[in-house]
DNA sequence: TTGTATGCGTTATCAA
DNA sequence: TTGATAACGCATACAA
């Protein structure tokens, strides 16, 4: 591998010119601009970027820590963040941490020091108090962390609202929902107050069953089997996500339900995905777009030292389709 | 951000002795040991990775180029990935290149230039002949770069068999085949000779139409429709991925066919998200985790300048359910 | 307009 | 068992 040193040696100039050359500082005369230019190009060479990091101090990487890219929203939202990341000059690093808070705790600590410029989190694992590290600009997505980690979100109690209403319109009373675990901090949680709000608000009693976002098909399987046998008289169901929504419609029918006829279902999330491949289904899009130019502007803005708000509530919109 | 320097100082030694502690070399009296830890303790020391990358002159990162993590294949794909090189003591850098030559060009001239110690590619833009750079290992997944690149891909001549010989097996005769362009050189191309030999073998006509994957699904609508708008008669159709092949399932409804009664469909990629999401789609499915395994290990292999093969063709299987 | 010397934070060689 | 110093490749302050 030639280097800066190299160049000059053929260049017959100095390290610091031909430094100059490359990126353009100071004043330069034709001549010398075209013999580093061909030595460059004879020597093949391109600058050792971990040099430049060095001495720069920063790295131009952005990590993006979520649970898994395999996920039709996660997926979205990598592609998303890594598009509006690219065009403000930064390449991505991911760590996808599902069912493996080690995994996240080792990113964490590995992306903390100085390997990254800046870090997007959404990774849902419970117990890691580690992101207090000071010095490393980090913006949550759908996930609080404390307090000074400003957190983008879709407006999970209008989603929630939406969802509910909808069902109630349609004529459904036994609304069951599902959503996380009740003692992990997301903004998803809002979904379930919303929910909850809107039931009582008709005298309608709440049943919310918790499945943890990280777990398997199998043991998501067990739980949304319990719905239906635990409330043989369910009439609608608001789902956490669009895969669990399509889960528990496939698992009614082996119940003997028929949607929409003999249930309602409605989804959260929304992506183009899940929109193309079940139209049908009802649900909640988030501007997976729009978080993620937030997310990066937001990053942007800590990168600065400027301040930002500590929350930013994206509008969702309803996918009205047949299933609910 | 402390340094090593730092350390040292408030443990009453020199840098040399904290970087053998660090790094678990030489001789080192417990007594120092446990200086050092405490000094890093108090100063909440963490190594400087870029330092140390350029040390060693490698950065522990493997960059991975596809076309986007949205789609359903390159997601779990990627996850995949992930995962291996994770285990392997390895951290992704990420690179989307949909729809966008100018970006995989860019991707490729700053990664190749020492900022990841390997490269995985997927990406599917034509005209980019700069891989030929030497000195970066490369893998290439269901994609032919040039002859020193090893090629990771799922067997898709038998896939391409299987399918046709399926959809002729359930009554078709009039059967059509999606794919790429015939003159992007991909493995995906070799579905395309086995269709067409299995339709030869049972003179039939083979009727290929040929779509750019890296294009919007407006633009794939067009293509879709003029299928049925140029063969009204068509029995079947074989499909490029699934994602088309639902996409196509939209459009016969719109036609008044009916699947499978009135037409059949296979798909091919057969991921875990559309196998939930869409269960009754036959299709072809790619083993994902053992191309992600194989493209690791081979990656490794020439990382350690280990001989390889050219080519790593693995095994599909058929979802056999009832759209085809 | 160009060159010399220094530092970015780490690891390794060699000497003590 | 520990320390001084050079090297990794680049970019800048300062000098010429």
């Amino acid at each position: 591998m030639p280097k800066l040193e190299d160049v000059a040696k053929r260049a017959h100039l100095s390290k610091t010119t031909v430094s100059r050359v490359l990126n353009k500082r100071g004043y330069l005369s034709q001549k010398t601009i075209d013999k580093v230019y061909q030595a460059i190009e004879e020597l093949d060479y391109h600058p050792n970027v971990v040099a430049r990091q060095l001495y720069k101090n920063k790295t131009d990487l952005i990590g993006i820590l979520l649970p898994t890219v395999a996920n039709p929203f996660f997926g979205e939202l990598t592609a998303a963040l890594e598009d509006r990341l690219y065009q403000q000059g930064f390449k991505v690093l991911i760590g996808n941490s599902m069912n493996n808070p080690q995994k996240e705790a080792d990113y964490l600590q590995q992306l903390l020091i100085k390997q990254v410029d800046g870090l997007i989190v959404g990774a849902h694992n419970q117990g890691i108090q580690q992101y207090r590290h000071q010095g490393l600009p980090v913006v949550a997505i759908d996930r609080v962390m404390n307090q000074d980690i400003p957190v983008v979100a879709s407006d999970n109690y209008r989603g929630g609202q939406m969802a509910t209403q909808r069902l109630i319109e349609h004529g459904a009373c036994k609304i069951i929902h599902t959503n996380g675990p009740h003692d992990l901090a997301t903004p998803a949680q809002r979904r379930r107050q919303a929910y909850e709000d809107v039931m009582h608000a008709h005298n309608l009693q709440p049943i919310t069953y918790e499945v943890d976002f990280n777990v398997s098909t199998q043991v998501k399987d067990q739980v949304f089997r319990r719905i239906f046998e635990e409330h043989s008289n369910v009439e609608a169901i608001f789902a956490s996500n669009d895969t669990d929504a399509v889960q528990i419609m496939q698992l009614a029918s082996q119940y003997g339900r028929h949607v929409p006829e003999d249930l309602l279902v409605i989804g959260y999330d929304g992506t183009k995905m899940v929109r193309e491949l079940v139209p049908q289904l009802t649900t909640v899009v988030q501007p997976i777009d729009k978080m993620a130019r937030t997310a990066v502007e937001i990053l942007q803005k800590r990168l600065h030292k400027e301040p930002t708000d500590k929350e930013y509530l994206l509008p969702v919109t309803l996918w009205e389709s047949q299933t609910g």
